[in-house]
DNA sequence: AAGCTATTTCAAAGCTATTTGAAACCACAA
DNA sequence: TTGTGGTTTCAAATAGCTTTGAAATAGCTT
């Protein structure tokens, strides 16, 4: 069926797998990884990362964030609203105040990556 | 110090973490958050994150994911040369192949999200 | 060496994400 | 209701990512 040719040392532990249709076929479903990759576009860039672990240690307002950073406010809201799109903070209003915090899967984003991710070889 | 205004409700607190600079200067290192871009860089895109759940599932060489996904050479190269500059894959050569598969990171990376991603709310 | 296959690299094109400053919005106080 | 502070939204400009096909590289076989 797979009309390909295949290094030997794959061929059998691919077949007994299904071939590549079989791998195809177990893949996780587009919902799954697109919400995986929300999650990821929301961790690709340093502010916002940045922004997760400081609201992780500490619930703020966007005017501390901003006093922080040193970034304007429309910078930081942009950034925020691609973290809540990625479901990693949500906020509270209070007053004249929008208090951002992290989500449940925020906090444990922050908690993983904190012990996990280095810089690693081969 | 933090001539700014901030909300009653987390003036306390802050103040107990050494305020804005308290926070900011416990943050992760810029290496640090370096590295945890990079591997969300990474994962930002379905094909991507696809490419790893099935190195997962199996190691392959080029011509097996280009012949599962359909895609050309030339994309799937780029996208697995992203995946290898997150530290997610890695490669060795077998006569004319190259078998990509996922480094330890990877491997937990794969296992971590498809555990604990999922769309949630506030 | 020549020819073949597997894979990467390159540059141009198209597309998406980010930054910026100005304007709008919203809750509260006077 | 008008004013004020905190925040978001908008549109334009910029920067960065992804796709494409063609050309280059690298290992095998003859």
């Amino acid at each position: 069926m797979d009309a390909i040719e295949i290094p030997d040392s794959i061929r059998c532990d691919l077949e007994g797998k299904g071939g590549i249709a079989g791998i195809a076929g177990s893949l996780p479903a587009d919902r799954k990884i697109g919400a995986i990759v929300l999650v990821a576009r929301a961790l690709s860039d340093p502010v916002r990362v940045k922004v997760l672990f400081a609201l992780f240690m500490q619930p703020m307002c966007v005017c501390l964030l901003v006093a922080m950073t040193g970034y304007a406010y429309s910078k930081m809201s942009y950034h925020l609203s691609v973290l809540k799109d990625g479901g990693l903070v949500c906020a509270r209003q209070e007053g004249n105040y929008l208090i951002y915090y992290p989500t449940d899967l925020g906090r444990r984003v922050a908690l993983w990556t904190r012990v996990t991710a280095h810089p690693n070889r081969c």
